[in-house]
DNA sequence: CCCTGATTCGC
DNA sequence: GCGAATCAGG
């Protein structure tokens, strides 16, 4: 994936609403964090502000980074090494799509479409439920909505996921249910 | 362990 | 220019 004009104006845009590089990598989609940051450096935009008002600027931080400057194993190739857990995923929700509002009404088709949630759970409750936010779901948080994304309740499970399902171990059994047998599952 | 941003440097 | 590996920290 390349840095179009677009994912370029994207990146600006979510960096400065205060979006963390890994947020803003799952936006984007197809990038890493790492990507995202250095290609905000690339982009010298305004990084982190730093502790309270003092100006921290260049001499601290190279003071910092002076104290660990014999990095570069370099032996072999960093290649070989390298662990390929780079794995784009690309769960069922993910956005991919457009902005904020594409994401949103894909969030809402999920959630119309899957869980009927009930107000009782009964013999059903779930796990725990994290009860986070859009903006805190993850590679390994579950991603099962609940409730109604318009109301002000909403939230997603947020339970540990298994690194390559968006659901928790429970919510994964609803999601891949067959329709007939959720019927009664709800 | 999870996460955060910052930096270096092979590609 | 890109981004993984790494560092430094919460």
């Amino acid at each position: 994936m390349s840095w179009t004009d677009e994912r370029v104006e994207k990146l600006k845009q979510l960096w400065s609403e205060g979006l963390s590089a890994s947020q803003i990598a799952n936006q984007l989609g197809g990038v890493s964090r790492n990507a995202v940051i250095g290609k905000v450096h690339r982009l010298a935009l305004p990084g982190r502000a730093k502790s309270g008002g003092a100006a921290p600027s260049a001499a601290t931080r190279a003071t910092a980074r002076n104290t660990a400057p014999p990095r570069a194993p370099n032996f072999a190739s960093r290649a070989a090494g390298r662990k390929p857990s780079d794995t784009p995923v690309s769960a069922p929700s993910a956005p991919r799509t457009a902005g904020a509002t594409a994401l949103k009404q894909e969030i809402v088709a999920e959630a119309e479409a899957a869980p009927e949630q009930k107000t009782a759970p009964d013999n059903n409750v779930v796990p725990i439920m994290r009860k986070i936010a859009l903006t805190d779901l993850t590679e390994r948080t579950c991603k099962w909505p609940v409730g109604d994304p318009t109301q002000d309740d909403f939230y997603f499970c947020g339970c540990e996921s298994p690194e390559n399902s968006p659901y928790c171990k429970y919510h994964a059994k609803l999601a891949y249910q067959p329709a007939s047998d959720r019927r009664r599952a709800g």
